[in-house]
DNA sequence: CGTGTAAGGAATTCTGACACG
DNA sequence: CGTGTAAGGAATTCTGACACG
């Protein structure tokens, strides 16, 4: 499902017209680590559609008056948000791993 | 849903990477009336995910020896098909506005 | 800080043609 | 027929820098 979301193969140009975003912006974007494109052999860069969503959303951050430095934080938070949630799954699962591995030995 | 699979940003370079068909393939497909990428204002062509598929799909045909003029014929009825069917469902509509329309004038 | 721009160079893409099996 | 390739030119992208408010 959306499989075609993170598959990174635009280049600048097109991602400039599909945000109306210079590319100065786009490039300053990734200059402050708020954008990860990747790049081909010549070192072209290549962007994902989830590329094109966080810059349309970082573009409105900025011109509302964010900081992009702020906007930096904000997405460490949410990155860290997501690590923990992930880490009390596995627990979760390691946890009824144990229980039903002591209930096989108990029987 | 899946509203990135028709966008068509993707260069000629990506789309080879990605289906692992030489550009002038790519090409050649395009000249034989099976593939039809957008153009950007200078003219560099520019293909969707749905392109992608498509190219795939024609390269396997090839490969077991379908001439590009079969695969475009196919091409052709599946579309022809698609077109009958529309039509039908459009039919359908307009008898049922029709009808409950002459009942709304009966009562 | 965020963005525009001119500069020079490198990577990418284009077309039309010739070649081959 | 389907594909490779060399050729020449044009479009695209890259980086680092200077400018501005």
């Amino acid at each position: 499902m959306d499989s075609y979301k993170k598959i990174k193969a635009i280049s600048i140009g097109a991602v400039s017209e599909l945000t109306s975003l210079s590319e100065r912006q786009i490039r300053y974007y990734e200059e402050r680590k708020l954008v990860f494109p990747e790049r081909s052999e010549g070192g072209t860069r290549k962007y994902s559609f989830e590329d094109i969503e966080k810059l349309i959303h970082i573009s409105k951050k900025v011109s509302k008056g964010t900081l992009t430095y702020d906007i930096r934080q904000d997405e460490k938070r949410k990155n860290e948000e997501k690590i923990r949630e992930y880490e009390l799954r596995m627990k979760d699962k390691m946890i009824q791993g144990q229980l039903s591995a002591a209930f096989r030995r108990i029987r």
